[in-house]
DNA sequence: AAATATTTTTAGACAAATCTAAAAATTTAA
DNA sequence: TTAAATTTTTAGATTTGTCTAAAAATATTT
């Protein structure tokens, strides 16, 4: 029932890319991990006997129901502590990824219970991404990659789909944060970039590559 | 630069056995850690070589300066982590030991600093204990043992030896706790229990295993 | 379909941290 | 000052998590 960090930092990674892909390849995980495809092999085989995962050899791999489960918590933990760096220590959101990675994997449901009341039982954690419940329930985000948001309808930046400095700097530039409304007032083929109005004023352009980061959804009152 | 958790414990354990006798025996750190005498050798070999100890073989060992610096700084964080626990997070101060166990090994510096100045720079953590600062200087801690606390002199609990949850029962039962006024008013020599007055009023007997665990400092104004 | 490339697994090794059992050194007692 | 008891160290294993190199399986080209 209590896991290593090792372990648990695997359970999460497979989880992440199971969202998108169904069922995992064991070079993907090495790739996100930065290990080497033999290392988890092993962990594979220590994963299935501990009955996480559903894994036959050269067939892929993904969580189990108790893996998911598993996984869930770890993020819960990780969301957590990213909104306490945030919000109470006033860290900035490109700051707190290495230290939640390590306090994600502190032992105590006491402990991540009050945190959760103490912070006000956050619904999402400051990078826009929904923090799940103690039961695992998360928020269901209605949320729109912006190079598919329609044209002059206004939505709201509600995550970030990097967490790097660089990218960071970028939106701090533009004057984009978690919360900005934003409207898409032109679309330029030639380099597949995009002019935005940011909060009904101020227009800039979107690289291709900003615009993959950046999610949207749909603002529920008028403009 | 950077130490494992097991090295961390280790060295905090040799920094607190070493204030008391000055060298530090193999079997008091392998009680103290509830390990073998000889997974202590190991690490002993390792500390050595890492240079934060001096040691012969067979002659017993002690931290050198560097080990020492080493010491506060996970004693520091220790403490700053019980102290939020108990006044943020509403932990009882025999709750916060096992989870400040874990959170002393999480590295990060800004996190360290960012918590100190959250809680106000505290002094000194629920127990009483003093906290390093950033440079591994100590508050002094005048404090006496209540068992050598002079009769009919007013003074203030300020410490406790122990965190079991079983001394924390017994002392709120006696209506005891840290910042309690105290007077010793009697020693009876046939059991060495004490009876002692509490915030100049309630008469409590208390055992000299107790009064063992409990420290007291004089109260710098008149009572 | 065969050849080639890629992915995945196995084999074997290593460092960290632990253990038990036995040997060596030191301390205490007779 | 020997003998006995205690403490400490060494020797040899074990578990966890990692690695590299080589083999096996699968996928992609030609
Ligand atoms: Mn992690
Ligand atoms: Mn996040
Ligand atoms: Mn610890
Ligand atoms: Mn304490």
């Amino acid at each position: 029932m209590p896991f290593t960090a090792a372990e648990e930092n695997y359970i999460k990674t497979i989880f992440q890319l199971q969202l998108n892909e169904g069922m995992v390849s064991t070079n993907s995980v090495a790739t996100a991990l930065e290990t080497s495809a033999a290392s988890v092999t092993d962990m594979l085989k220590k994963l299935k006997l501990k009955k996480l995962l559903v894994y036959e050899k050269y067939k892929g791999f993904k969580l189990n129901n108790e893996g998911k489960k598993t996984a869930l918590g770890i993020i819960r933990k990780h969301r957590l502590w990213e909104t306490f760096l945030v919000n109470i220590l006033h860290f900035k959101w490109d700051e707190v990824h290495e230290v939640a990675e390590q306090l994600e994997h502190i032992q105590s449901n006491q402990l991540i219970d009050h945190l959760d009341d103490f912070l006000g039982n956050p619904q999402f954690d400051p990078h826009g991404d929904p923090i799940p419940d103690s039961a695992g329930k998360m928020p269901i985000l209605s949320q729109i990659n912006l190079t598919k948001f329609p044209l002059h309808v206004v939505g709201e930046i509600c995550s970030v789909g990097s967490q790097s400095s660089d990218m960071l700097s970028l939106l701090s530039h533009k004057h984009i944060e978690i919360g900005s409304k934003i409207s898409v007032e032109q679309y330029f083929a030639f380099d597949e970039s995009i002019e935005v109005k940011i909060n009904n004023k101020l227009l800039v352009n979107i690289s291709a590559k900003l615009a993959q980061h950046l999610y949207v959804k749909k603002m529920n009152y008028a403009s």
